[in-house]
DNA sequence: TTGTACGCGTTATCAA
DNA sequence: TTGATAACGCGTACAA
């Protein structure tokens, strides 16, 4: 009887001492302290190190499990330099491509193990920088990114590059770094965008396109200028027009297309947005479409087909891209000594008509 | 001559050393070596400690530069038990009225030197507890949720309130939870929704809704209730529908609905998304929008303005709604001592009327 | 104004 | 199979 009352009040007393001591975070020591055992034994049971005999495992995880302990994990990736945590840099999550590719990467992340922790660059350089900076000294074990529309200069993608640190680009990809990259298949998208406009009797095609300093950009005017080429049709280049793809230049070009001389009778815009715009200013003026000009957009957005009239487009493949992207990652931060020649993966694209291209 | 060969030898025998030992990560002990000096002045110097003399904080920061410092920022979290960042838990990122919080938060939160980690629950509340719990072990300064539909048990959420973590709920908040919480008046959009739809005429008002464990479906209904109590009209059971709210639930609602005996002659929808598909459905089947049923949303997604009849809605200041929250949680963050009674922040709705209920 | 010394919680190395 | 101990990089009393 008195050994038992005994038993307790220590018990208590180190609890008390417990709480004292660390504001109510149980460490392995407490839990070492308490079964009298090493608190290296403790570690190695709480991480199933299969030197440890089964019933000290049991024990320590069920006396874990009752002081309510919690691993600090920001200790353990100080001590390991592995946070088990990649980041994902992309330029805009409100984007129905980027949120699809987000969705991809996540599920195979958490899978392995990995959380994910997502930042958006608005396509603003300065904040892409200062987001990678951050991202780095936070120690993510691997990167994955699609750079912003302003980014010319890639130093603090180096960074990462420089320190083999695990970095895997999709869709804006830097051609200018040795990385493994997921993208779809740009130039043939524009390609068969243009051909699909020339097959339905266009021939003073448009083409709204982003900044050129980005591949996926110049890989889709490169698939229009040789459908066209392949067509016979002459490129003129006031029929050329690059901007950011907001739904603001959408509008200004159209607006600048309509001025010209030799008014088009299609246009192949190289993002959904900007097709959307397209379409409203014509709606809104009177210009039918696709009876007067015929669009096609690029991306699949989920308006394109919500909209009247829908839009024809280029289906990227978002969910399997960030899922394919995630696991070359995961590969490359689990096997990082051999430095496999980075790939690249060309996702295919498809062509999906609606009634912006004159779907009957 | 002689010295000056010294010095270029005795540099580069160090940086050998560094590189040799560290794998290219210097240190501030690193910094310290070089510049003969203690490493805690140079801790004091590279986080701007006022203590520091300008010239050797000058020098200090030059040498940090030269070398390719770059804080260990895992180490100083581990150290002082802070990470500089916030997490922000929500359903999912993909859609209008999450990014756009998401957005609010970042423009705050960076401005303010903290990092952002985002994480969706897809509505699944494993995965949601994961995420939380990953997300205290990896020790974030505080929290910003949006629950999950199927989230009815609240010890993950606990843990931070438990721990005085700084928590700051939005939209789907939880009241058994002592919080600040952001929401907008749910109550109101629902009754003027239901109001607006009276005085258009319709007295067989349907309304789906979502899961009434979740408040701000709750506050929706009773809004609806009360607007058709104002008006005398009766409310009939079979009027009502929950569900998750998602594309395929609307078509089953709508087609549930047109089972009934008496046809409603106008719906009120939780969100934009089943308002979208009763749309869709009924476009399908030959029955008018607004002419035979009117329609009204919630959330005001893009999407809703651009489908054919247009969606009647209500907005949510979304982009608001992620400041105020962080705000909020920084507050806290920063002055963690008084614990300042924790506040509901109500933002207004407001009706966004279009094609759906009749717009002329 | 700067230096010394210690500790944060965990894992890894070596010894028992 | 388990224990003792050092180390990771940084920040901070305290001393000088």
């Amino acid at each position: 009887m008195q050994s038992i009352a005994n038993i307790n009040i220590f018990i208590s007393f180190t609890e008390i001492l417990t709480q004292m001591k660390k504001q109510g975070e149980t460490t392995i020591h407490d839990i070492a302290r308490k079964l009298n055992i090493a608190a290296s034994t403790v570690s190695r049971a709480l991480n199933n190190n299969p030197i440890i005999s089964e019933p000290t495992r049991k024990l320590i995880e069920k006396t874990a499990k009752e002081m309510g302990y919690r691993p600090n994990t920001l200790a353990a990736s100080f001590r390991t330099k592995r946070t088990n945590m990649i980041g994902v840099v992309l330029p805009l999550i409100n984007r129905h491509f980027f949120s699809s590719v987000i969705s991809g990467i996540e599920e195979v992340a958490y899978s392995s193990g990995f959380a994910v922790t997502i930042s958006q660059t608005n396509d603003n350089f300065e904040k892409e920088e200062k987001i990678i900076q951050t991202l780095f000294s936070n120690r993510v074990d691997g990167l994955i990114v699609s750079i912003g529309m302003q980014t010319q200069t890639f130093n603090h993608l180096k960074l990462f590059s420089d320190k083999k640190i695990p970095l895997v680009f999709f869709d804006r990809v830097v051609e200018e770094i040795d990385a493994d990259k997921i993208v779809v298949d740009d130039y043939r998208g524009g390609f068969i965008a243009t051909e699909h406009l020339i097959e339905h009797g266009a021939t003073k095609i448009a083409h709204i396109g982003g900044p050129l300093n980005v591949k996926i950009y110049k890989d889709r005017l490169s698939g229009y200028k040789d459908a066209m080429n392949k067509a016979g049709l002459p490129i003129d280049e006031n029929m050329l027009i690059h901007n950011s793809l907001t739904r603001e230049d959408g509008t200004n070009a159209i607006k600048k297309l309509l001025l010209n001389e030799e008014k088009p009778d299609a246009i192949f815009c190289a993002n959904d947005t900007t097709a959307l715009s397209v379409i409203i200013y014509l709606r809104e003026h009177g210009i039918k479409v696709p009876d007067n000009i015929s669009i096609v957009g690029f991306s699949n957005e989920p308006f394109s087909e919500l909209v009247t009239p829908s839009i024809s487009t280029i289906r990227q493949p978002g969910f399997e891209m960030g899922k394919k992207a995630a696991e070359l990652l995961i590969n490359h931060i689990k096997q990082k000594e051999q430095h496999t020649s980075s790939q690249t993966i060309v996702m295919p694209t498809e062509l999906i008509v609606r009634e912006s291209s004159g779907r009957d």
